[in-house]
DNA sequence: ATGAAAGCGCTAACAC
DNA sequence: GTGTTAGCGCTTTCAT
């Protein structure tokens, strides 16, 4: 077991009182450049490291950030908490993972915690967009910024894609391939991606004077099995073309087109929302809606930490662009 | 800005002292059943939570786990740390991030972080089987599991699957299917998953008095671009078999036959190794050894959790089973 | 500019 | 069984 070195050791090596250490470490200008140095020697010398639990005690506040999104184990988020925990490593801020699997109990639990727990901030994917329990969070002063969603009618930093824009282009992109009946596999619409994903197919239908027919939307949840219900509803609607509102949706939508013999730009064109690393594996290739998941997590971070800092910035709602990323699956020309 | 409640606000309350609240909540059974409920009260009245930078400061331990991986975004480890999450939520543990990207100074800088916040215990995939940092965390006696991968001559608890059998096994049912020359897409011989599955394919080989022939096996990285050039480089030998060592691997690989026009199932018969969600979705449907990794996961962090406890255990090797899941893309009935 | 001293909230001896 | 007390390692007044 090894003895643990403190601030004390540290200055007595370097000749100082303990004060002037902490104030070195912590970047104060006031310190004579040659006790500085002093210091500084002794920290590399015994290779110091603060305690991180009897600062944050004395600080009351903590260097880490949790990290509350549905389920790590979906590709989309995991791109977007890389992206999180660069930044905040970068920062010095370590990064705490919670899933809730949609679940608005779960997300309440886990910002207690975070409330509890003195975290330094919070990214928040909220599992609906008008319940929430970000006030223990917002009582405390624990920043928040929303990644991938948004909070309706909360004050609360965002950082999502323009998924309106991104739905209508791509359900262009389909109308432009000739496709007059597209099947719509939609999310729930209690979250703002699900909404908003499935107002931007419909607007692009009514700007090319298509028929909005309901008949050719399906939801279900943002999973697999989601996906398959409603495509396995849609075929029945004699479509044409077929757009999933995520890349869950999207899998269990080409399982169930396989299943029916279907072939993806043979038979019917199609395109899912996210694009994964393995849309290139498929034959064809997935034609696809590309976010930016880990630029969004990094910008996140960034200015969750410009927030912890006690930066004044005006709300922000950073919205970055995700863009049709055009393979075979949606091509249509045999 | 809330006040924050302390173990004395609920001492006052219960009128008890505050070590009768701190024996209350960390359950010593020398309390007076009154003075209990008294507390417990307390506690709920003024909605009280530890403070656990306190209570860490105090008792040089944290409720933290440490995750150490080569990369979140990999499926393959998001699905074993939500394992680990799971497992660790449960017990009232919170799990922290930090992603290598297999590059051993990366690692040694996380450990040294996880020793110095002294965290409860760390769960680690080494980047290396030989070179390793985990001296810093056993000096400190914080326990350490490793995960996917072993340590070579450490005396560490592990757990994995069966990497041998399960390349053996699926070696094998590609020579059921007929297939003399099979190609392998190979991962770092440096990793214990590399080598165990190099080794498993290549005894497969001699068990079937097939040539073990140099020419049909190609290294990578663990990766997507891995994949594709060791792919590209087995096309030239005249195989009519393939198996690739991973997920990342598995996709630069059928990337590349896609390129070429070669149809899994049909001209070529194909396994990949790690079964993914998204094997479903493509056509043929891909053969692939399925490992648990959910339950990896979980078990790792039972057995952490354990010996963070202070079990007395022997060392603990746990392997888990791997299974070929045949499905069309390895047969070769045309 | 630097040091001495107090105290963050908690737990573990120790005393009763 | 329960309370009193000391102190974990750090930062931050407050003196100097």
């Amino acid at each position: 077991m090894m003895p643990t070195t403190t601030i004390r050791d540290v200055a007595a090596t370097a000749a100082v009182s303990a004060a002037t250490v902490s104030r070195v470490l912590n970047g104060r200008v006031d310190v004579a450049p040659e006790l500085r140095d002093r210091v500084l020697a002794a920290v590399a010398q015994l290779n110091y490291r603060p305690n991180g639990a009897a600062r944050s005690l004395r600080t009351r506040a903590t260097t880490v950030l949790g990290v509350i999104i549905s389920d790590i184990t979906n590709p989309f988020f995991t791109s977007m908490v890389r992206g999180v925990e660069d930044a905040a490593q970068e920062a010095g801020y370590s990064v705490v993972l919670a899933n809730t699997d949609e679940d608005l109990d779960k997300e309440r639990r886990y910002v207690e915690v975070a409330a509890a727990e003195q975290m330094a901030g919070v990214v928040l994917s909220p599992a609906s967009s008008s319940h929430t329990s970000i006030s223990y969070l917002v009582d405390r002063n624990i920043p928040v910024v929303t990644i991938d969603r948004r909070l309706r009618g909360a004050p609360v930093d965002s950082v999502t894609v323009n998924n309106f824009r991104a739905a209508f282009e791509a359900t262009e992109h389909l109308i432009e391939q000739g496709c007059r009946r597209i099947g719509f596999v939609a999310g729930p619409v209690t979250t703002t991606t699900g909404s908003r994903r499935l107002a931007g197919y419909k607007a692009a239908l009514r700007a090319a004077g298509l028929p909005d027919d309901p008949q050719l939307v399906a939801s279900g949840e943002f999973r697999i099995d989601g996906g398959r219900a409603a495509t396995a509803t849609l075929l029945g609607q004699h479509i044409d073309g077929l757009f999933a509102a995520n890349n869950l949706m999207t899998i269990g939508a080409l399982e169930t087109l396989g299943a029916h013999g279907i072939e993806p730009g043979r038979d019917l064109a199609v395109v899912g929302f996210d694009d994964i690393n393995w849309g290139t594996a498929l034959r064809p290739p997935l034609t696809a809606v590309s976010q930016p998941t880990y630029e969004i997590g990094q910008r996140t971070a960034e200015l969750l930490l410009r927030r912890i800092r006690g930066e004044k910035l005006p709300l922000q709602r950073i919205v970055l662009p995700a863009k049709l990323v055009i393979r075979e699956s949606s091509l249509r020309h045999r």
